[in-house]
DNA sequence: ATGCAGGCGCGCA
DNA sequence: TGCGCGCCTGCA
């Protein structure tokens, strides 16, 4: 991979297993929003970044090499070599090695941990778009305005701090439904024990998972996917409809329980859990299968 | 129209 | 430990 900042762009060239679509889309982040001409324009440490892909090369549209080196080289896991991770995986059985061909371009996002915890609260018993808009009334009103690209203006996720001036029904009212008090709860605790979540990274997988379990609202799937997204936890595997869906077409019994689906899973993967999560999720998703 | 979607907390056995 | 149920909200 070559990498060389030309106008105000970082160009990525021949970089390989990079491919927009599926790792906007794969389920693990919110912010990135596609664009007409398919790129997709997100905010991650109160930067504006645009993404696009032609051909072997990456375009990080609206940045330079000092914040590709600082933030989007750790963001977009440009360490981490993919091709061998879905060598591994694709070894393993059938199934997987058509998930890795299908999403051979997946990347796992270092995100934050705190938006992680936040948004995934949000994601509970919720769908895609809405749990964008949610997430989108919460930044502007309660996050700092960034700028504007391409006409439209950027609000970074809020802070703990900022969030804990909204009361409950001002949650609600950013459409997080039924899940203000879970936020309000979760925020409020956060204050009042100064916590800093992203401290969670140090945990071990079972000790984090732990911690994040006492927070209102998350579960056993939102609790795995704060882990994963958030913590860099790759030895959990979140179990939502669709994954419950393709594990029992492919791996188990049809009247297995998601815990047991959870702990089939992370036996067999082992520390490439949360990857074959991701693969498995967006085959899935997007051909249907199970439905 | 009424059931349901990328779960969780709660009450109850 | 394992169930069943209600819940914001928009869409089929």
């Amino acid at each position: 991979m070559k990498v060389y900042e030309k106008g105000n762009s970082v160009i990525l060239e021949d970089i390989e297993d990079f491919e927009p679509k599926h790792i906007f889309e794969c389920g693990q982040c919110f912010r990135w929003i596609k664009e007409e001409d398919d790129s997709y324009t997100g905010v991650v440490e109160g930067k504006i970044l645009n993404v696009k892909k032609e051909g072997n090369l990456v375009y990080l549209n609206n940045t330079n090499l000092e914040d590709f080196n600082n933030i989007w080289y750790d963001y977009f896991d440009l360490k981490t070599d993919y091709k061998a991770i879905k060598e591994k995986l694709r070894n393993m059985d059938e199934h997987l090695e058509k998930a890795t061909e299908f999403g051979y371009g997946i990347r796992i996002l270092k995100q934050d941990s705190f938006e992680m915890l936040i948004s995934f609260i949000i994601s509970s018993n919720n769908r895609i778009p809405m749990i964008q808009r949610a997430i989108n009334n919460l930044s502007r009103t309660y996050g700092e305005f960034i700028g504007e690209y391409n006409g439209k203006e950027y609000y970074s996720f809020p802070t703990a701090k900022d969030l804990n001036k909204a009361t409950t029904e001002e949650i609600r009212a950013c459409q997080t439904g039924f899940r203000d008090k879970y936020i309000k709860t979760t925020v409020e605790r956060i204050i009042n024990e100064n916590d800093d979540v992203s401290n969670y990274r140090n945990l071990s997988t079972e000790e984090c998972l732990k911690e994040l379990l006492k927070f209102n609202g998350v579960g056993a799937k939102v609790g795995d996917c704060i882990a994963l997204f958030g913590m860099q936890k790759f030895d959990t595997f979140p179990v939502d409809v669709w994954v419950k869906r393709v594990m029992q077409e492919f791996y188990v019994d049809e009247d297995l329980s998601l815990p047991k689906i959870r702990k089939y899973a992370v036996e067999k993967f082992e520390d490439l859990s949360g990857y074959a999560q991701q693969y498995l999720f967006y085959y899935a998703r997007e051909l249907g299968i199970g439905k």
